[in-house]
DNA sequence: TTTCATGGGTGAAACGTTTCGCTCTATGTA
DNA sequence: TACATAGAGCGAAACGTTTCACCCATGAAA
């Protein structure tokens, strides 16, 4: 049905490769190139890709999966990502794993079969083990905000530990000693900022009880739970950091509902920029990820992966030094800290 | 690199044909099965879609083209797109149009290349002048959100007009005479909601200032300036009504920043459902859209369409009847409302 | 015994490009 | 004048599948 380089060929008597030669920005007789042009105008004939990519193997497109697609902070990347891809003159093929390893395993096997030239992955599982199909297929891959223990993978990340340390100094340094932390462990980016809590917990010789420390998944409805059952102590804390946009979402509608106002009541700092959070009142301090950079290096890390790949720079063990880019998460003022004591 | 059929064939003895057949799910002898499987287990073959796609010419992939892939809207669209299309054997190719028309054409010609089965697309444009050339190659789309005025396009939709209607009638019956608009008009769904609104008002025989009526694009900035507009005049609104989500995050915002309160001095009632709003206090009354059925209809209607075109049930003209589906908005409750005089 | 259907299998053509190695012409140089 | 050179164009092979038409046993029905 659809147009074929043949039809312009017997349109314009000229040869498939004098064609092929047009379409992939080779020298021709402006004559000719008139020629070719008026044709494709007259059959609205367009690139079969499938074509293409067959015979260069190559699909010019990202594979992208993501751990859920409905999160702001997910959607945001995407953004990102797209732009600076399709400045490169590459399309992202995004895939959406639900936060299910299953499918996540599914979404690469899946995108392997597409042909994309690289993958960039925000992972659920925390083992790497789903990806090895597609080292093994020489495929670059780079991993964003979650790491994976494998040497062979490129990282893009934040620096989670020391972020969290800095925001929890923000409240001991506001006179804060009642801390409490809702937080996850289920993924390292929940590890690695519980770890820094509790480093400058120890630094500055600060216990709190075990009622304190709310260690769940990444979910509104473990942020939401941890928030009440804080709120109900006899001994309420005055201060609280939340690990991440779910818990923070969850714990600000649990005090809503509450009676207790923040900050004159109850002190907060929330891990995880987006701009959803100017809605609560007040405005949240906030550990903000600069989402538009780590976009910025995953693709320009994952390019020139490519391209050492194309030009056989890849070590023939697949060995190539690995880089985990850590850049800097900024704390963002608000209004939710207040002086204790 | 990777292995093809034809190592299999090599290492088996055994046709591509058998093979192929195999891959398809056809008949052979349990002892040939086993021999494929285990070639297939040792050279970890995966089947080069490309090649498949080129001569079946179809590519089991739906291409997703959205305005705004940041938006919480358009996230969780996505989520419950990718999970039919998935349950049907489908994958998504998803492309951000970034609101500009321009992109969006230029995605539609990217997937078309890439020979997707069948298009949804939430557009940017007004004019469906840039879907001609999928018309044209009879690839089926159907549109999500806002329609167009095309009568061969499908569209899946909310009835945004009744919808305001209700949620105005909702503040008028709680004694609110002075009542504000924030809402776009650049947008389709804006003007059938801003068209509902003023029904209601007509029909209650409420008059309304000039002042009263904000009406820009539906961006986060004419919420928040609209907001504090509103909030300086002498003669105050006692209720907002706000066009969608942008537009309540930036009202919030200015609302939040000033004296009053929510709602003791303004009464508010928003457009979009997300589960963010929780986040403001008091909860906000929404009016929700029915997202996970809207993406399921979509679906479904675009499946049946790529059906037809299969079975050649596809008139000679191209011209099906159409579907307009209007899925029913509901108001959510919530405590931003208060009776008034 | 003949006929016929059936199930498992095959070889080769097709899908729509790119690319390799070749020819031809025109131009500039020795 | 002879000769190299470069530019433009060409034919054919390749990419990795699916599918069409056909073949050969086997076994049941006539």
């Amino acid at each position: 049905m659809a147009a074929t380089i043949r039809d312009i060929k017997n349109m314009t008597g000229l040869s498939l490769a004098t064609i092929s030669k047009y379409l992939n920005g080779g020298n021709l007789l402006p004559e000719n190139r008139e020629k070719i042009e008026e044709a494709i105008r007259m059959l609205h004939y367009e690139v079969n890709e499938m074509a293409r990519g067959l015979v260069t193997s190559q699909s010019k497109t990202i594979g992208v999966v993501v751990f859920d697609i409905s999160n702001v902070f997910t959607g945001t990347v995407l953004q990102y990502l797209g732009e600076y891809l399709r400045e490169e003159g590459y399309a992202a093929m995004i895939c959406d794993s639900q936060n299910d390893p299953v499918l996540e395993e599914q979404n690469v096997r899946f995108l392997l079969g597409k042909k994309v030239d690289g993958m960039i992955v925000m992972p659920v599982a925390q083992d790497p083990g789903f990806l090895e199909p597609v080292l093994r297929n020489h495929i670059p891959v780079v991993l964003m905000d979650r790491p994976l223990k494998d040497s062979r993978l490129d990282c893009v990340k934040v620096n989670n530990r020391e972020a969290a340390y800095d925001a929890v100094k923000l409240l001991a340094d506001h006179g804060h000693r009642r801390i409490a932390l809702i937080s996850s462990d289920t993924v390292i980016t929940g590890q690695e900022r519980l770890e820094g809590c509790l480093q400058l917990l120890k630094d500055r010789k600060i216990r709190i009880p075990r009622s304190y420390m709310k260690v769940g998944d990444h979910s509104i409805g473990h942020g939401y739970r941890s928030m009440q059952e804080l709120l109900k102590l006899k001994e309420r804390p005055t201060a609280v950091f939340l690990g991440n946009f779910e818990i923070i979402l969850g714990a600000v509608m649990a005090l809503n509902e509450s009676p207790y106002q923040c900050p004159e009541d109850l002190s907060l700092i929330g891990f995880d920029d987006l701009i959803i959070s100017n809605l609560s009142k007040p405005k949240l301090v906030l550990v903000v990820q600069p989402l538009r950079k780590m976009a910025e290096e995953a693709v320009r890390l994952l390019l020139k992966r490519i391209d050492q790949n194309r030009n056989g720079t890849d070590k023939e063990d697949g060995q190539y030094e690995h880089e985990i880019l850590v850049l800097p998460a900024k704390i963002a003022e608000g209004k939710s800290i207040a002086r204790c004591g």
